[in-house]
This record gives structure tokens, sequence and C-alpha cells, in this order.
RNA sequence: GCCCCGAUAGCUCAGAUGGAUAGAGCGCACCCCUCCUAAGGGUGAGGCCACAGGUUCGAAUCCUGUUCGGGGCACCA
């Protein structure tokens, strides 16, 4: 409907145009908005005022011709100059009951669009360090990227869904160590657990498996296993530090005497084994939650596969790479980073930032016409540094999009629940999601804009009332669908036809309103998807709903008059549609009974 | 210190590209409820859009400064 007016109110321009009304004014898009208020019709265009200027006219004067100018339209049934000149349009009520019409006959098709021609989008997101379970933070990544991924879909990209496994570096061979350490307690063995080591539950529950399938084949005497390491740090469960040392020395420490002893093969497999089950876990997790990834990119391969140093010597050869104390510089400076930026440490290995380079230029390697990173907020700073590689090595750093997601903060009983347990976990993904179900974590963590942080209602998540929006959301799809079970009941059948032919009977305020809510749907999703705002939909998902129960609430629908029931029907199931649609871009269920 | 994000009703939050009288839910107040199509329905009070300047026909929205929150500023990942 939107772009239908778009084209008249082009086809008036030309027109003016060719008459020389116009003089140089120029737009690159028609402006065309919905009216809050229903005195100013359905939508309204501020293109006069925007263009009174260039053109040399009085913006209600110029109004004024624009109106004439109009090409007739069933759709519209009159068109208004008003205020400073404002040009409202009123659409016939044949325009409204056209979407009814459509949104059965497209079903779960309606709202896609092809705005997107088939462009190929990346989305990456979570890509949490497979060093433990995921927590309530990966969630709101997870959700919000799943739904943009959906979105962007919706409206025509061919989207690639991808998770980037960081299972290379430092971090994984202090697990593999850790995991370990924990296999030979589980042996017997008695130390104390390095204070920088991955203390979680879960890696003993990993390291039990590994002892019964492995016995001790894997064991050595904690006496040889620490002869002779540096001091760790060691705290009191006060946290205060009781013994003063250097926990990363000593971490690094514990890795390279796991490696000696447990020969390269065993810790090869041990680190394996660490790795597999977590990324089992992770992978469990997010399925469980309705996020399914199209991809799971190793860092590891990238790195074997000779991608990092290739970057480096690409970096190299634009001039952007210098040595100073021993390490490799990237002159991120050049490129409006805030300093620059170390690729290769003293030591040799290359840093996190260096295979991330790496990463991101591969990604438009692969074709990726725009890429979209979602990231937590925490890492904001890391973005210039990102473009400014991509830049230095002839990319455009602007086919990549770093969404920031802001974190969530639980609530129970009106209180911040604590989000980590006394033994340092955090509070899992699983875990929330275990209890307040799925739908309710999907929608709640999408409720709010990413860039805002978010207050997390757990007892409102779980309530069933209407206080609870995914419950009042979810309660209007049943409730069309109890309604069709009522009509069975009383032995009626509907006759779509007929209430296509009588939708003029729908002349209530409550259907008009339930009617302008339905035909908003796909410029929702369009407005939705373009800005990365899944909020929007959660939001208009709400007032839909809402729209439909103070309908509902107010008239019935198996009314004995056959035409009218038939029309009412129509509405409602087109309302349940709509519903179904966008709850699915969301990742949330539309239950038929509740 | 520098950088990023935020500040809108008592609370939690919407207000795309500057537009017409700034919205929703909760809470609060009042009213209705043995009709049913379920765990209620309705009404409306509540605002210096953090503050001060600026830009223009017009600013919650853009610019500058200030205040208060959150986050970031590694040869960690």
């Amino acid at each position: 409907m939107k772009t239908h007016l778009q084209q008249l109110i082009t086809q008036a321009l030309q027109q003016l145009r060719q008459d020389g009304a116009l003089g140089a004014a120029e737009l690159s898009s028609i402006p065309l908005e919905r009216t809050r208020d229903r005195a100013h019709g359905d939508y309204a265009s501020n293109i006069a005022l925007i263009l009174a200027k260039a053109a040399g006219r009085k913006p209600r004067e110029l109004a004024e011709s624009i109106r004439s100018a109009l090409p007739a339209s069933d759709h519209v049934a009159k068109v208004d100059i008003a205020g400073p000149g404002f040009i409202n349009f009123f659409l016939t009520p044949t325009a409204y009951h056209a979407v009814v019409d459509e949104i059965l006959r497209r079903s779960d098709a309606f709202g896609r669009s092809t705005l997107g021609h088939g462009r190929r989008v990346q989305v990456e997101f979570v890509s949490a360090n497979p060093t433990g379970p995921l927590h309530v933070g990966h969630g709101r990544g997870a959700a919000f990227g799943a739904t943009v991924a959906n979105l962007l879909e919706a409206v025509g990209y061919q989207v690639h869904r991808e998770y980037y496994v960081n299972d290379a570096g430092r971090q994984m061979n202090i697990l593999a160590a850790s995991l370990w350490l924990r296999y030979l307690e589980h042996c017997g063995e008695q130390f104390p657990f390095p204070s920088n080591g991955y203390r979680g539950q879960y890696l003993c529950n990993i390291a039990a498996r590994f002892y019964a399938e492995h016995g001790g084949a894997y064991l050595v005497s904690a006496q040889q296993v620490f002869r002779d390491l540096p001091q760790d740090e060691i705290r009191n469960a006060a946290g205060d530090i009781v013994t003063p040392g250097d926990k990363e020395l000593y971490i690094d420490a514990v890795v390279e005497r796991a490696r000696v002893l447990l020969g390269d093969h065993r810790y090869r497999f041990l680190f394996e084994v660490g790795l597999n089950a977590i990324l089992d876990d992770i992978r469990d997790d997010l399925g469980e939650f309705g996020v399914i990834y199209d991809e799971w990119y190793s860092e590891r391969v990238l790195t074997e596969r000779g991608a990092v140093n290739k970057t480096l010597h690409r970096l190299r050869d634009a001039g952007y790479v210098y040595e100073r104390e021993g390490a490799l510089w990237f002159r991120s400076s050049a490129f409006g980073d805030e300093k620059d930026r170390v690729v290769e440490r003293e030591n040799g290995q290359t840093t996190y930032f260096a295979s991330d380079i790496a990463y991101h230029l591969e990604k438009f390697e692969r074709g990726f016409d725009w890429v979209i990173d979602v990231w937590g907020a925490d890492h904001h700073g890391y973005v210039p540094r990102v473009k400014a590689a991509l830049q230095a090595i002839g990319e455009n750093p602007d086919r990549l999009d770093v969404l920031l997601v802001q974190f969530a903060i639980l609530y129970r009983n009106g209180e911040r629940a604590p989000m980590s347990t006394r033994s340092g976990e955090f509070v899992t993904l699983r875990e929330l999601r275990q209890e307040v179900g799925n739908d309710a974590a999907r929608f709640f963590y999408v409720m709010r804009k990413s860039e805002q942080h978010l207050d997390f209602d757990l007892d409102l998540a779980k309530s069933q009332s209407r206080d609870n929006p995914v419950y009042y959301i979810q309660y209007a799809h049943a409730r069309v669908c109890s309604v069709l079970k009522q009509l069975r009941e009383k032995g009626l059948s509907r006759d779509e036809q007929r209430g296509q032919a009588h939708l003029t009977r729908l002349t209530e305020p409550h259907e008009e309103g339930l009617l302008i809510a339905l035909t908003r749907y796909p410029e929702v999703v369009e407005m939705a998807a373009l800005n990365h705002e899944p909020h929007q939909l959660a939001h208009y998902l709400r007032e839909l709903a809402n729209a439909f129960h103070t309908y509902y609430n107010e008239h019935r629908v198996l009314v004995d008059d056959d035409a009218l029931r038939d029309a009412r029907l129509n509405l409602s199931l087109a309302t349940r549609q709509v519903i179904k649609n966008g709850l699915a871009l969301l990742g949330v269920s539309a239950p038929e009974v509740m």
C-alpha cells in the first residue's frame, strides 16, 4: 500500500516536472509515513514542505499542485492538504479489505518481500569461546542474531548464519589442561587447582566421563605435574590474596607441563575431547533454543590453512606492518584507530586480532555482499581496528556492519538476580530456558532495542497473564483457534468467499483498527529488518494482539448472521496468520491451545 | 584522561529518514462483571522529553557544551 501511494506521488511529480512547476527540486525517495491521528488520514507525506524551497513555491501551494496531479486510484478515497502543507491520504475501505484476502492467500508468505534481491548476507553471532556452557549474556546475542537473520531472510536476502569457533589459542590450551587436572582428581590425585584454570562443574563432568572411558591411561602423579612450577596467586574464600604470584605465568607453565608429560598425541586427544564436549553442548543448547547455523567456522582450520600468515603478508605488502620491541604491529592508527595494534607477539605467536582480520577478509572473499557481526557491547572498542585492517587490505569496510548487544540483567521478585553462583559459575542459558521456557526467553531477549540494557523480569516471563507480552500474543493466536473449534461444535461451517464478499460489513471501529494494524505488518517487517531492530516486530505484535483482544471482548465473532460471521472469521483468521508469521520470525511458537 | 552507548509518565520502555495534540504496558484512581468466545472488561489522571545554548518554517529527534548512569581503552580471547 505504501509503495502504491509512493508511486502515485512519483507520477504526480513527473507530471509537474514536465510542466516546469518544480524547478530544480529533486528527491531520492518519496517521504510517506503512517499518520498518528486518524483525522490526518491513513498516510501522510511532507514532500511539499521539503521541496518548497528548491521549487521556489509556498508549501501549501505546492502541495495543492501535487494533489491535482495525482492519478486516480481505487485505494484512495480522498486527499487533503493540511497544516503547513502535509498531503494526507485517506484510503477506501476496499484498500483495507484487500489485505485480508492477501493475508489468507499468501498465508505463511505474507509479509515476505524481495527487497534484498537475493543479495548474500552473512550474519555471524554468538561465537562464544568453547571453554564452557553459554550463559544468559550469550542468550541475548543468540536471540537477537537469529531474529535479525530471520528478518533479513524475510525481506529477500540470502542469509548465511555462522558461528565462529575460537578453537585455537591459549584459552583452549588452558581448557585442555584444566580438563586434565580434573581428570587427575578423579584418579585420586590431590593438589590445589590453578586459580586461572577453568573451574566450572561442567569440566568435572567431562573429566568424569573421560575417566570412565580411559581409566588411568592419562595418569601422572601430582607431584610430577607440579614440580618446580612458578608461584600461583592464591586467594581465600573472601577473594583476598593470600599468597601473591603470577597466575598467568603459572597457568601457562601448567599447560606446558601437560604437553610435555602427556606427549603430543595424548595431549591433542584430550584437547579434542574437551573442545568437542563443550561445542556439542553449545550446539545442542542453541538448537533447542531454535538457533540453527549454516556453518560453524573453525579458527583452527583458518590458521592451519595459512590464512593468518597470508593476511599478515598482505598487510605487510600494503605497507602497514612494522616491527617494534620485538613484536609486529599493524598501523591501524592510519585508519582512524586510537593506536596501533600488535598482530604478532614477541614470542612469535599471532594474536587473536590477527586471526580475526584473516577471518573477516575470508568472509569477503567468500563473496558475501554484506557481512554482519553481532558482538557484545563490551567489544565495541574492537570495531575500528577490524575496519581499519579491512581498509588497509583494500576492502570496503562499509560492507561490514557490527551490531552491538548490551547486557541483560535478570530480575527476580523485583530484585536483581545474581548472575553467577558462589562457585563463580554464570547462570547458563540452559538454566534460563528451563526456568522461563524457550518462547519467553526468545521474546524477552529481543523486546528491547539491542543497544539498550535489558532488564529481564523472570517472574513476568513465567506468568500466564496479559501482563506477559508473550503469553498475551500467543493467547490471541490460540483464541482464534478456539473460535474455529466453537464453530465446529456449533455445527456451523465457514465460507471464505462469502466472508470476503461481505467484508464491507466490518464497520465497527475495533474492526477498522484491526484492519489498519494488519496492513502495517509488511512495513514493520521491512523496517525491523533493514534497521536490525527486532524489537519493532515484538512491539507491533503486542499491539496487534491488543487490537484483537479488545475487539474480541467487545464483539462476538460467531453471530447468527452468516455473512457477518464469515466476514469476522476472515478477519480473525487473517489476524491469526499475521501473529503466527511474526512469532515465527522471532522464533516463538504459536500454540493452538493454551 | 580519551572513546562509545544511554537519559522520555511513579516503574519498564517505544517514538526510522527532523513534522501536526509525545505513546504503550505495568502501577495508581474510579467504574463494570452469574452473557459468553478460559485465567477479567472499561474509563483517565499522570510529562520542563536530564540541563544550557545553537541550526530552521518546525527539534524528544540534528550540532556544541554540561551533569548523571553503563561500557571500553592489553604483546587476553
